[in-house]
RNA sequence: GGGUGAUUAGCUCAGCUGGCUAGAGCAUCUCGUUUACACCGAGAGGGUCGGGAGUUCGAAUCUCUCAUCACCCA
C-alpha cells in the first residue's frame, strides 16, 4: 500500500509555473513521432514576426491551439505543432533600417550583402524574445522542430515554387501600375494599402481649348498630376461638349497640346463631366490611356517629388507643396475656378504611414486570378471548413474578385527572385545562378554575363508555402507524407486574405492537395471599453502583467471562457476568476485528500459502484455527462463550451453540492459504516483525477502540480499531458432518479437556513413537510436527508405539495 | 455605396436545428466565519430578449422592415 501524499495548504504560483516548464522543456514530452502508429493531428502555428515580442493576440492564438493540441494528445493522437518564425520582410526590414538611422548609416552606403550580414546577426539576437515569452505561456508546439521563413529548407522551397510556377506560366512579370510606397522604396500590394477617409478638396480648372476662345474646366483632386496629363476625357453622350471633342488642349504651365477624347469613365453626372487624363498617376487613368493609346509621363521620382518632366519651376518638390503652388499659380493665371470640400479615400501605405502613389513599375505577379478557383471550390464544397462559418462569405467575396498578386518588393530582407538576365534582356528563370548561366549557355551557344533581378518576394509568398515547406516540401519526407493535410488552423481574421487565402492557393497549385482542413478564426482581444489595442492609443496590455499578477494559467483560463469567434475584452477582473478557480481547484483537491489520508488504498480495486451511496453514485453519473458533454465540445474546437461545461460541474456539482453533502461521513463517523465512508473515498479519488483531467488542457501547470504530487505514484505516466484523456466509465452510469428530490430538499433547506438567518452550525431540529412520495423517499435516505440537515433531529411529515421547512436552532449559550 | 456581424439582467456575455416559470459570471443587497477554500459559502433582487410587423398551437430563436453600433470591401 502506497500512502497518498498530503499537499501544502497554499502554493507559490511562480515557482511551480516554472519549475514545470523547465520539467516539460527538459524531457521534450511534446515531440511528435512520425513513426508512430497512432493518428496524427497536425497543426501550424502563425510564425510570428522574428522581431515581434508577445501580445494579447498571440497569447490568444497559441493558448487557443494549446488546448487543441494538450486535449488530442492525452486523446491518443500523434500530435505535431509546428512552431516557427516569419521574416517579415517590410516590417523587419523597417526596423533595422531605424537602427541604422541611429549611427547616421543608409543601407546603400553598406551595400547589400553587407547590410544582410549586420541584418542577420541583428535578427539571431532578438530572435529569442518571443520564443521564451510562448513557453512561458506553457504552450506545446515540438519545439525541435522550429523553422524560420529564411531558413534553407525553406528557402529551397521558395526557389523551387517560383521557378516552377513561372515556367507554368503562373508567375509573369510586366509593367503595369502599383501602390508605391515613396517612404519604403517598394511596391505593395493592394492588401498592403489602408483606405482612410479624410476632409479633401475637389479642385476646378479651366483648360483653354486651342483655337477657340473657350475654356473646358476639369474637376481634380490632384493638380499636381497635371503635367502628366495626356487627355481630356468627356462622355460621348455629354451635349455640353460634343462640340470640342477632338479639339486640343493648351496644358496650362507645359508647350504640350493634348486632345478631348470621349470615354466611358467620364461621368456626366459627376464634377464637371470632365477629366483630366494621367495615365502615369491614377488606376483609372491608366486603363483609359490604354485604350487610347495615350502614352505615360512620369511627372514624379520614386520619392514622391516632382521630376525633370515637370517644369523646372517645381521640380524637386514633394507632391503636396506641389498641388498648393500648382493651385496659386493657376489662379494667377485666371484659370483657377473654385475648391470644393469633398470627402475622400486616400490610400496610406500600411507599414510606411504615407500616402500611397500609383505609379508604373516592372514587378513580378502570381496569377491569383487563376490560383482563385480551386481555392473557391475547396471552400464551397466543405473540403475546407472556417469557424465561425460566415467567414467563408468573406473568402468567397474577395476571392471571386480577386485580381493578380503582385509578390516582388524592392526589398533586401526576404527571398531574393531568382531571376537572371542577360544584356539583351532575356530572362532566365533558375533555382540557382549555375543553372541559370548553364541555361544562358544553351540558349546564347555561349557562356554570357548575367545579373540577377535586385527584387525580393513578397513575405507572404514564403509564408503562403508554410504548412509544407515546414515539413520538408520538397523533399517527400515521412513528415509531409504523415502531417499533410494538415488538421487545424487557429488565426486571427484579419489576416484572411494575407495567409489563409494564400496558403490555400499555393498549397493546391504546389502540392495539389489543401493545407488544412479546419480554419477557426478567433476574435481580437480589446481593452476593457471594446477598444482596438494599439500601440499608438497605448491601451495595450502586456500579457506579461496578467501572468505576472495572477498567473499563467488564469490567463489561459480567461482565453478559454472567450466565445467561439468572438472579440475578448480584457480586464483584470475577469482574470481574477481564472485566478479564483485555482485557488478552488487546489483547495477542493487538498479536502479530498484529508478525507483520505487514514486507510484508503488507491492501489486497491476500487469499490464497485453498485456498492455505493445514491450522492456517489450521482455524482459519478453527473460526471459522466460533463465529460462526454466536455468532449462533444471540444471535438467541434469548442473550448468555451467544454470550459464552462467543466467549470460548472466542479464549481456546483462537486464543490458545492457533493463536497458538503459528504463532510457528515467524515466528520460523525460513527452514524455510517465503513462501506459507506470507503465509497465516499474512491468517489472522491476517481472524480478528483478526472476532474485535474478534464481542466488539464486549459490550466495545465496547476493540473500537472496536483498530478505530480498526488497520482503520479499510481499512475507512472511522466507528465499528466501525456496521461488519457477522461472517458466516459459505462459503470458509472447507474439509476439516480431518487437524487433529484434531495437535492429539492437541501435547496428547500439551505433557503429557509438562510432565511432564519442560520449558519449550519445552529440548526437543532429541521421539520420537513411534503408531498407522500417526497416522504417516503426522506425516510429511505434519512441518513443522507442528515447530513444534508446538518442535524441528527428531523421532523419527517407527508401532507403537503410544497416543501415546507422549519428550523429550530439551537439555543444560545 | 456593397457586405458581414452584433443589439438578451447595472456590466461582460451564453442560449445548437423554434417548445417546460429566459441562464452564467461579475456587480448590488441580506445573511453566515461550519474542522478545503473569505481568492469562501447560503440566499435574494434585477430582463415586456433594440423597435415594429409577419409565419406558427407556440419565437430571444424563423421571415420582412426600421434603428443604432462594430468590422470588412469599394
Amino acid at each position: 500500500m502506497i500512502k497518498i501524499n498530503m499537499i501544502e495548504k497554499g502554493f507559490d504560483t511562480a515557482e511551480l509555473e516554472t519549475r514545470n516548464q523547465k520539467f516539460w522543456d527538459e524531457n521534450n514530452f511534446w515531440a511528435c513521432n512520425p513513426n508512430s502508429d497512432k493518428k496524427p493531428f497536425c497543426t501550424m502555428m502563425p510564425p510570428p514576426n522574428i522581431t515581434g515580442s508577445l501580445h494579447m493576440g498571440h497569447m490568444l492564438n497559441n493558448a487557443t491551439t494549446d488546448f487543441m493540441c494538450r486535449y488530442k494528445r492525452m486523446k491518443g493522437f500523434d500530435v505535431l505543432w509546428q512552431p516557427g518564425t516569419d521574416h517579415a520582410a517590410i516590417a523587419a526590414q523597417m526596423l533595422f533600417e531605424k537602427e541604422l538611422t541611429k549611427n547616421k548609416i543608409r543601407k546603400e552606403d553598406l551595400g547589400r550583402e553587407e547590410f544582410l550580414r549586420q541584418m542577420w546577426e541583428w535578427a539571431n539576437g532578438i530572435d529569442s524574445t518571443i520564443k521564451s515569452q510562448l513557453r512561458r505561456l506553457g504552450v506545446t508546439p515540438d519545439w525541435k522542430r522550429e523553422r524560420f521563413t529564411l531558413d534553407e529548407g525553406l528557402s529551397h522551397a521558395v526557389r523551387k515554387v517560383f521557378v516552377e510556377m513561372y515556367k507554368r506560366d503562373m508567375i509573369y512579370r510586366g509593367s503595369y501600375m502599383v501602390n508605391w510606397c515613396p517612404k519604403q522604396q517598394t511596391v505593395l500590394s493592394d492588401l498592403e494599402v489602408e483606405n482612410k477617409e479624410e476632409n479633401g478638396k475637389m479642385y476646378y480648372i479651366k483648360y483653354p481649348v486651342d483655337g477657340t476662345n473657350e475654356t473646358i474646366t476639369i474637376g481634380t483632386t490632384r493638380p499636381e498630376t497635371m503635367f502628366g496629363d495626356m487627355a481630356v476625357a468627356v462622355s460621348a453622350d455629354d451635349d455640353r461638349y460634343k462640340h470640342l471633342v477632338g479639339k486640343m488642349i493648351n496644358l496650362p504651365f507645359t508647350d504640350r497640346q493634348i486632345p478631348i477624347i470621349t470615354d466611358e469613365h467620364a461621368d456626366p453626372e459627376k464634377g464637371t463631366g470632365a477629366v483630366k487624363i494621367t495615365p502615369a498617376h491614377d488606376f483609372n487613368d491608366f486603363e483609359v490611356g490604354k485604350r487610347h493609346n495615350l502614352p505615360e509621363l512620369t511627372v514624379m521620382n520614386a520619392y514622391a517629388k516632382m521630376n525633370e518632366n515637370a517644369p523646372e519651376k517645381y521640380q524637386g518638390m514633394n507632391r503636396f507643396d506641389c498641388r498648393k503652388s500648382v493651385i496659386e499659380d493657376l489662379k494667377e493665371l485666371g484659370l483657377f475656378e473654385k475648391a470644393e470640400d469633398q470627402i475622400m479615400q486616400i490610400p496610406y501605405s500600411e507599414r510606411g504611414g504615407v500616402v500611397v502613389e500609383p505609379r508604373i513599375t516592372t514587378q513580378w505577379y502570381a496569377r491569383a486570378t487563376k490560383l482563385a478557383d480551386k481555392a473557391i471550390q475547396v471552400v464551397e464544397d466543405g473540403e475546407i471548413t472556417f469557424q465561425p462559418e460566415h467567414r467563408k462569405n468573406l473568402y468567397m467575396a474577395w476571392m471571386r474578385e480577386i485580381k493578380d498578386w503582385c509578390i516582388s518588393r524592392q526589398l533586401w530582407w526576404g527571398h531574393q527572385i531568382p531571376a537572371w538576365y542577360a544584356e539583351d534582356g532575356t530572362t532566365f528563370v533558375e533555382e540557382t545562378e549555375e543553372e541559370a548561366h548553364h541555361v544562358a549557355e544553351l540558349h546564347f551557344g555561349k557562356p554570357v554575363e548575367l545579373t540577377r533581378d535586385q527584387d525580393s518576394l513578397d513575405t507572404w509568398f514564403s509564408s503562403g508555402l508554410w504548412p509544407f515547406s515546414t515539413l520538408g516540401w520538397p523533399d517527400q519526407t515521412k513528415e509531409l507524407d504523415r502531417y499533410y493535410t494538415t488538421d487545424y488552423l487557429s488565426t486571427a481574421a484579419d489576416i484572411i486574405f494575407f495567409w489563409v487565402a494564400r496558403m490555400i492557393m499555393m498549397g493546391l497549385d504546389t502540392t495539389g492537395k489543401i493545407p488544412f482542413k479546419h480554419v477557426y478564426f478567433h476574435g481580437l482581444v480589446r481593452d476593457a471599453k471594446g477598444q482596438k489595442m494599439s500601440k499608438t492609443k497605448g491601451n495595450g496590455t502586456d500579457p506579461k502583467e496578467p501572468m505576472d499578477k495572477y498567473g499563467v494559467d488564469a490567463l489561459r483560463y480567461w482565453a478559454a471562457g472567450i466565445p467561439m469567434g468572438a472579440d475578448g475584452k480584457y480586464n483584470d477582473d475577469d482574470v481574477k476568476i481564472g485566478r479564483k478557480l485555482i485557488v478552488k481547484l487546489w483547495n477542493a483537491t487538498r479536502f479530498g485528500l484529508m478525507q483520505l489520508e487514514e486507510n484508503f488504498d488507491p492501489s486497491a480495486t476500487a469499490l464497485p459502484v453498485s456498492e455505493r451511496t445514491l450522492e456517489d453514485r450521482w455524482l459519478l453519473s453527473e460526471l459522466n455527462k460533463t465529460i462526454a458533454e466536455h468532449a462533444r465540445y471540444m471535438d467541434k474546437y469548442d473550448n468555451f463550451q467544454a470550459r464552462n461545461t467543466i467549470d460548472t460541474f466542479f464549481w456546483n456539482t462537486f464543490c458545492d453540492n457533493y463536497l458538503e453533502i459528504i463532510k457528515d461521513r467524515f466528520w460523525n463517523p460513527e452514524r455510517y459504516n465503513d462501506a459507506a465512508r470507503v465509497s465516499a473515498q474512491w468517489t472522491l479519488w476517481e472524480s478528483l483525477r478526472t476532474i485535474i483531467g478534464l481542466f488539464a488542457p486549459f490550466i495545465p501547470f496547476i493540473t500537472e502540480e496536483l498530478y505530480q504530487q498526488i497520482f503520479k505514484q499510481f499512475e507512472g505516466t511522466e507528465t499528466l499531458h501525456l496521461t488519457t484523456f477522461p472517458e466516459v466509465k459505462d459503470e458509472w452510469n447507474t439509476n439516480v432518479d431518487d437524487m433529484k428530490g434531495m437535492l429539492d430538499v437541501l435547496h428547500a433547506i439551505r433557503q429557509q437556513r438562510t432565511n432564519d438567518k442560520l449558519g449550519t452550525g445552529q440548526v437543532e431540529t429541521v421539520a420537513i413537510t411534503t408531498n407522500i412520495e417526497l416522504f417516503e423517499l426522506l425516510k429511505k435516505y434519512e441518513t443522507m436527508m442528515q447530513a444534508i440537515a446538518r442535524t441528527e433531529n428531523l421532523e419527517l411529515e407527508s401532507g403537503s405539495d410544497e416543501i415546507k421547512i422549519k428550523i429550530t436552532p439551537k439555543l444560545k449559550d
